[in-house]
DNA sequence: TAGATTGTTAATCGATTAACAATC
DNA sequence: TAGATTGTTAATCGATTAACAATC
């Protein structure tokens, strides 16, 4: 087992998926599988799947494979799903709610505590049995509070300052929405980017490339 | 220039993040930029902005860089922004309705031109200017109509039988949040896919493993 | 024991970086 | 012309795949 610390991105951008196959193969029941059958409804091959796997400890039995519940809770364990987050939500717009009412958050060990929003005429809403609050607590509910992640759903303009808010708070992890490029002001932050529009062009990319061919 | 058939995955996903660093320039009056300038900005290496350029032609002038415009344009001619493609939304929950208006469609190209649930409750709202349809003319209005794309904002366990139901009508690109894997059940089909809860576990992930350098 | 399948090392492949001649 | 910066080839690095000895 190596140091987490080596693991590469490709390797955990992985992971997700692992985990998701797994959680489907317990709920029907299967008690064990091999990195053969895996890679086939993965799509995947067995190799990368056993070289995945073993980035974080020897998991499975030579002869027999690796049993499903035993590994479904090793990955979980590694993406840190038992361990209890806490995350506020910074904008309540279209996108904000629906991030907050949408999201299974506990079943990932996340937990919503409150939800910022700068416009006043979104502050008398409640949200998932959150009140929307005054953008202007934001730092008084962060030192007392002290959350460890925030969801960016606000405009790219408004973006800059409330990550520096943040950080000065001690929040350094982000799950960004915004078009701000959070890694790039603030290398040492955590941060996983969900960026709609560049999905929605990549699509277009195959859409206006594979016809030719 | 090669064949786009032969540009890897990696370029592509970092194209629609030049075409917004470009955006950003143009809109601020810069009229050229070399590939060193957008090495620092973007935090890349000025080899690997030429080299990814020089996938699709040589767009710059030696001793000069790159005209802004000019290589905004070149960028959104690849990506087929330019192009009119018309989508249909299938499934009108939470997510659906924000997809839909949070979007700026035509900005990439895209025209959303039908929406459709198969919930009789939602049947009777209207998004964006279109009315919610029963999931039972779906195949209908495909034959009719012929939408290139469709993006699935519906239950995972509904989404096989719609999505053979498209690739029958001849819808073959879709734009994904379900869990539904539609890659593997059908290889020649366009997917991007959006997996909202993977994006969270990965920063789960991250917080889960940064602590303890 | 024989068969199966892992964990791990070695080989291959592809992507990124470095270097530099071409040229504006 | 001299300086700058590209386009492109070569070198390096890392990720994926193949192979196989270990072992259940």
């Amino acid at each position: 087992m190596k140091d987490t610390a080596s693991v590469s991105v490709s390797v955990v951008a992985r992971l997700p998926r692992y985990y998701r196959f797994l959680c489907d193969l317990s709920k029907r029941g299967v008690e064990r599988v091999s990195s053969k059958e895996l890679s086939v409804v993965m799509g995947l091959t067995a190799s990368q799947i056993r070289q995945d796997f073993n980035c974080f400890g020897g998991f499975g039995q030579q002869g027999y494979g690796y049993n499903v519940e035993q590994l479904k809770k090793e990955l979980g364990a590694i993406l840190g799903l038992q361990t209890e987050k806490s995350a506020v939500l910074i904008g309540a717009g279209n996108l904000g709610r629906t991030i907050a009412t949408h999201l299974r958050f506990e079943a990932l060990g996340f937990r919503l505590t409150a939800i910022f929003d700068s416009a006043p005429s979104l502050q008398r809403e409640w949200i998932r049995g959150l009140p929307v609050q005054s953008a202007g607590f934001l730092r008084e509910y962060c030192l007392q509070n002290a959350p460890e992640m925030a969801i960016l759903c606000l405009p790219e303009n408004q973006a800059p300052a409330v990550v520096e808010t943040l950080l000065e708070c001690g929040v350094n992890a982000f799950w960004n929405f915004s078009h701000y490029d959070v890694h790039t002001a603030h290398p040492d932050a955590l941060v996983e980017n969900v960026h709609l529009s560049d999905s929605l062009m990549t699509l277009s990319y195959k859409m206006n490339n594979s016809k030719e061919r």
